[in-house]
DNA sequence: CAGCGGTTACAGTCAGAGCCTGTGACCCCC
DNA sequence: GGGGGTCACAGGCTCTGACTGTAACCGCTG
């Protein structure tokens, strides 16, 4: 037989009592059955743990020794079990999460901050990357979570945490620069910047839909990749384009944001349904609470 | 269901192999029946520890936190029963050893030297004591062994280590003080200094029995307890007495110690039968080695 | 594309471990 | 001397931790 934690267990309780029949008692088991189970260790180990007769119990020299030696067993196997239930809780353990170059400016430090001084002993480990790549690594399990926009795709889960406003991206200077707010076929006319068609396909079946709706196709006079880029050659003059409102904090010279009536801008946490592990749901409730005290989407 | 150390170790098995199939022929059971246990453990904890499908087993983020935990328990429980198996060796723990005053002289030094240095983790408690103390330290479970002077009591265990002569103690400058050796007879008119009978009653026995061997009853000038206090008394002249040659260590000026015919003066180790631990073994076989090879009497 | 070798999971069965109750021997104290 | 305390022994029950047999599934290969 080799030893297991219940017998260390019964060797303390009848250590502790010097009476198999009160530690029995606080084990919830009869006399009998301790005996036998402490009888079973010390068969294990080569020698008696107590010295018993009919007037009492009392430790052998193995016994005084092996006592310390069980308790700090038992001491680390509870603060295994201990550990593992935080991290069941999320409370320990490693996140990795990804968030979309065009929200990262705006979510990535809030969210980090605020989910590291509420689960200070997760490692979070944080990536800005592109679409492609963001979701590719949820599904390929590289991430355990992302922050990024909609519309994705149906393998994957998320859960809106702001909606903001979608802007018209005028040149300064541009005639409708000074309007208030504009309807997407105000800008029926205008030269285009957009980003490459093959970035993201879902993407761009929504904004043909949404040109589809107003009534106009867009002439493109202009594909580049990535905010900074749209917002360079729109600031240039070569055309607008039609970004969220949060994209102003990247470029605040040379370019004018003015709102389109009715459309909004979702930013989302996205995760994979087979990984969906308490700490990604802490995430995600942090990322929430932090949505509705603050305005994120200002916040860059 | 309470996790035992059984659930660890399978964990632990199938964690390093990630492979259910394959730890379980290292853990010498069915694949179905380590799924089981694993099964058991993952619902005790309230989360999987493996994500597996066909195609294989990886550890989840819970399973990535408990290994080291799972590891580190494993390895103390190890330590726990080798620590256990040492104190059954008797290589760990506590010795409490008495030394009959008469014989601490020269058995203490070099028995508690040697003993330390063979079993440095054995705290060993040397003490001297009277003969009295020291039989019932041994029955009173105050002592694990004693280093003595026969005859003792039935109901303790001895083993002979060293016999030296007996000798005569006589004053200096008494007559027979020049002599080689003497019989006991010799004595028969000498005033006489012996301890007090009550001292313990086994000696005073065969103290009897030897002077009636010898033919005479002596006649006792003086009783006093100790030997220095006999010693003292020799050298002042008050009379003779008769002491193993060892006590000679003792005192050196005005006493001479003569060789009394046929008789040995044996030390021994005593014990109680019913704590016949492996330690009490250990410290029986370092005093029997050393006195092969030194002789305890003379060190003194 | 079918078959084979690999994975784990599910279902049913069995032996034995661990627990129970009943009983006995013994000691101490009133 | 009896009552209350100790622990040990014996016999029986239950459930757990094994086993075997089978199925579902994946990916490689011929």
């Amino acid at each position: 037989m080799t030893p297991e934690l219940r017998h260390l267990r019964y060797f303390v309780a009848v250590a502790e009592h010097l009476s198999f029949t009160v530690a029995a008692r606080e084990l919830h088991l009869a006399q009998q059955s301790l005996s036998q189970q402490i009888a079973a260790l010390e068969h294990a180990l080569g020698a008696r743990l107590f010295d018993r007769d009919t007037r009492g119990t009392r430790l052998t020299e193995v016994g005084r020794v092996f006592l310390p030696e069980a308790r700090a067993v038992l001491t680390r196997a509870d603060a295994a079990l201990e550990t593992a239930r935080k991290a069941v809780r999320g409370e320990i353990g490693r996140l990795r999460v990804a968030f979309l170059v065009s929200t990262a400016n705006y979510m990535m430090p809030p969210v980090v901050r605020a989910f590291r001084e509420r689960y200070p002993d997760v490692e979070l480990l944080a990536e800005a990357v592109g679409i492609a790549g963001l979701v590719a690594g949820l599904r390929e399990d590289r991430y355990d979570a992302a922050f990024t926009r909609p519309p994705l795709v149906d393998d994957l889960v998320t859960a809106t945490l702001v909606a903001e406003p979608v802007c018209a991206v005028l040149p300064a200077g541009h005639p409708l620069a000074g309007r208030a707010g504009l309807r997407l076929a105000d800008l029926a006319g205008e030269p285009w910047v957009l980003t490459p068609r093959g970035s993201w396909e879902p993407w761009h079946r929504k904004y043909d839909e949404d040109f589809r709706a107003a009534g106009f196709e867009p002439q493109v006079v202009q594909r580049a990749d990535g905010v900074p880029s749209l917002l360079g050659l729109v600031a240039a003059g070569v055309g607008v384009t039609r970004l969220a409102r949060s994209a102003h904090s990247l470029r605040r010279t040379g370019v004018v944001f003015v709102p389109l009536a009715g459309e909004r801008a979702e930013t989302v946490m996205a995760w994979h349904p087979a990984r969906d592990r308490q700490a990604v749901r802490n995430l995600l409730d942090v990322a929430a609470e932090l949505a509705v005290s603050i305005d994120l989407t200002e916040a860059g």
